[in-house]
DNA sequence: CTAACTAATGCAATTCCATTGCATTGTTTT
DNA sequence: AAAACAATGCAATGGAATTGCATTAGTTAG
């Protein structure tokens, strides 16, 4: 798994240091988004602040994208590889359950055109879907 | 105008006392969302934490509704009279612009439907569109 | 009309999280 | 090996959300 992880930071021109690598394996073993507390807790007793600025690191490499669930804290998911700085392409749905308080990036779900008012344009969209997932489903 | 902010408290059940009128009155004099610190300015030297709970009060009640625009801070804008406590209608857009910072609500610019993967129901839907306005287009 | 009760307010204090400064350590380059 | 740069860890700061509690206002019952 350690090939994955350092092939993945490579890929980034993120040096592959063991902080690093720790909280990538933390969000590939993850299916859902996570918090920062979350992965603190995790990888306790390392420091809070290194994390922090870990997670910022991939996010401006486009190795992680920010969700906003609206549940407090920002959550973290990988990005897929195309992601890149500039044209982040995670114009997918996350859903949030509100059974189980996960939130899941799903991929295979687009993000519909909206046709916006006369002389608006758009360079970015978000779309938080809240309700039941199918492991709450039952 | 006061009639008016009276009677729309009035119409959720929300006892019109003078700060409640203030803040509703705060919220009816603008067009794009604000968020709390933006009306403990406009509303100083108020008690922050007052504000803070009117807030609340008018969210339970479906006064308001929150939006998260990834800016920070959540912003709050007047929902419509549709609106209930139970069902939000807001299932409109809302744009962030990227120039002026200012989020607005598109009402007449609906979500449309997103096929979500196999058992996963959903109740709420939050779509962001950041992006340049009209206002900052030219 | 007043006592009792409930709701709303204001202040203090706490907690949580994001963020920055700075000194130290590790890594790379020449 | 020295210089330069990147990453780390700790301390400290700052802002916003949230709660407890005592006071005040508004409503209701007797």
């Amino acid at each position: 798994m350690k090939a994955i992880t350092e092939q993945k930071l490579a890929n980034k021109n993120v040096t592959p240091t063991a902080m690093r690598i720790l909280v990538m394996n933390t969000l590939l073993a993850q299916n859902a988004a996570i918090s920062l507390s979350d992965i603190e807790k995790s990888l306790a007793p390392a420091d809070r602040i290194t994390i922090y600025r870990t997670i910022k690191t991939f996010e401006e490499k486009g190795l992680v994208h920010v969700i906003e669930d609206g549940a407090g804290a920002p959550k973290y998911a990988l990005c897929l590889e195309e992601c890149d700085v500039n044209e982040h392409h995670d114009l997918h749905v996350h859903f949030n359950c509100i059974c189980c308080k996960e939130t899941f990036c799903l991929p295979n779900c687009k993000i519909p055109d909206v046709s916006l008012p006369a002389n608006f344009s758009s360079t970015e969209m978000n779309l938080i879907v809240k309700g039941i997932c199918d492991k709450c489903a039952n």
